[in-house]
Formats: structure tokens, C-alpha cells, sequence
DNA sequence: TACAACAATGCAACTTTGTTGCAAAATATT
DNA sequence: AATATTTTGCAACAAAGTTGCATTGTTGTA
């Protein structure tokens, strides 16, 4: 997994750190999305808060990881797929978030529908969001 | 608009107060979505911030609004048409947010079509958030 | 592999955002 | 009009996010 974070960080021009290493293996490891806060607990007292949210910020505009809207004020991330690249973000992401235990599920079985906007709008990312019951909290 | 406003909050068993009529009207004048920072700035001085924060928080649980999810930490807040009840959303929110001036329109003209999720995966809530640029901002 | 150039990190200080308890004020009820 | 109830403002706090700058780490080159 290590060469496959060093390339991944190599192919985008980044320097590669422990921070770094560390985080994109945090999104690996549980292969669902992480808040910011989430981080942070994980790799409590190794990195500095700062770094996290500077490696965030570096990874989003990069196109490594992509922001999920939330409605509840913690905007999660999550790797992209190969296909996005810096500033242009594939724009069919189908999320999925558990009222229950908060985890966020990229679904990708689910495609999003093209949605056709009144005249002058244009849209440049289309997000669905959708929240209920996961498949483990439900019993 | 008085009246109008007025008779919402009775209607939802609400007493009538300034802060209430203030925020309501806000949202009617708009026409469009407010975050918790747009209030506080159209009414500065009127309110303190946290009569804003229990305000929005009541009008959520009573369905006078409904949250609507963003990509940036600052969740907005929109006018739920008649047909929601407290906590009982309907479920087909359609917004554009756009990308320069920021403005969210709620898009009436188009529903979100139904998604085949995964089983096991019970959907609550539907969110199909569309960013990009708004027909005032494109020249 | 050592060195210079550059980039990333940690720290401190700060701003913004959101929360809670409680007394005072406003609203509703009779 | 008087009392019961709800809402508000204040204060104090907690959490989340930002910025500048010195220090440390990484990279490319000799």
C-alpha cells in the first residue's frame, strides 16, 4: 500500500510526508468518507490540527479527494476515483449517510440521473446526497 | 406579508415574536436560501446570534424550513413548501448553488428521481445539490 | 551524499461558529 | 389585568477554522 500512496502523491506533484502518507491511508483503510474531525481523532497527537486541514485543502484541489455535502455543518471527504483530476472533478457522485453511526458510503452502483436546469444555469458538479439507514444499523 | 406571516407560526403552534417575524420575512424578501451568516447580517444588531441559532433550530423541527447541504461548512436554510409537516420533509429537494455569488435556488421545476440503493440501505432523505453558475452570474 | 532551494510542518495567536445555563423580558392564557 | 409559559439576551464557554512565521523536512542537483 505504501508505493501505491508514494505514487499517488508523485503523480500529483506533491512532496511525500508523513502527514500525507498518513492521511490518504486513513481514507484507504476504512474506504469510506472521513470528516475532518474523524482525522483527527485517528492520528490524535501526530500531526498538528493544522497540518490536517492544510493536507485537506492540498488534496482537494489536486483532485485526490472530493468534498460530500453534508447538512450538518462537517463537510466529509473522500478519494476520488483515477478519473478526476486537479479542478475538474467528476460530477456524478452518489453518497450515502447513516442517521445512525454518521458513516458516509460512496455508492457507486448508482449513477446520477442529468438533471435539466432552467435556461442560464449551468451546472458544473451535481451532488446526491442521501440520508437514512445504513445496512449494518439496520437489524 | 404581516398576515401571511403571522398565521405560519400560529399554524405550527408557535408564539409570535419579533425575531420570528424578522426571520421569516427575511426568507420570503430573498426569495432564495439563507446560511446562519446571512441572517445575522441582514438583521444585524436586531438579534443576538443565538436567538438566530433557536430560531432556525425550531423552524427546522416544525418544517417552516428545511436545511439545505453544502460543500463549504455553512449549511443553508430554504422555506419548505406547504406539503412539509414537522419532521416529515418531503423528500425531493432540488438546489443550485452557484459557485460566484454564492446564491441557492431551490429549482421547483425538476425532481429528483428515485435511486435504487443498494439493499440493505433505507433512504430517509434525498438531496440532489447542483453547483455551478447561476443565470445572473453567466454574462 | 552533501548542499542549496524549496515546500511542508508546528506553534502561537487569533477569528469565527456554535452551545449551554440562567435571569429578564415578552407572549399567551384565563 | 394577572399569572403561567415561552422566548430572549447575556455571559461564559467549547469547537472549528485561519494566518504568519520560524523550524524542520523533502527534493533536485552537483
Amino acid at each position: 500500500m505504501q508505493a501505491k500512496i508514494t505514487d499517488l502523491l508523485r503523480k500529483h506533484q506533491l512532496s511525500i510526508t508523513e502527514s500525507r502518507k498518513k492521511i490518504l491511508s486513513l481514507f484507504w483503510e476504512t474506504g469510506n468518507a472521513l470528516a475532518h474531525g474523524d482525522i483527527e481523532q485517528k492520528s490524535s497527537d501526530e500531526f498538528d490540527r493544522v497540518t490536517i486541514y492544510r493536507t485537506l485543502q492540498t488534496f482537494v484541489e489536486k483532485g485526490i479527494i472530493h468534498t460530500i455535502p453534508t447538512s450538518d455543518n462537517s463537510v466529509r471527504y473522500a478519494l476520488c476515483k483515477d478519473e478526476c483530476a486537479a479542478g475538474h472533478h467528476h460530477d456524478d457522485h452518489v453518497h450515502f449517510i447513516c442517521d445512525d453511526c454518521g458513516t458516509t458510503y460512496c455508492i457507486d452502483e448508482v449513477s446520477v440521473p442529468k438533471v435539466k436546469l432552467p435556461k442560464g444555469f449551468k451546472a458544473a458538479q451535481t451532488d446526491l446526497v442521501i440520508s437514512g439507514t445504513c445496512n449494518k444499523c439496520e437489524q
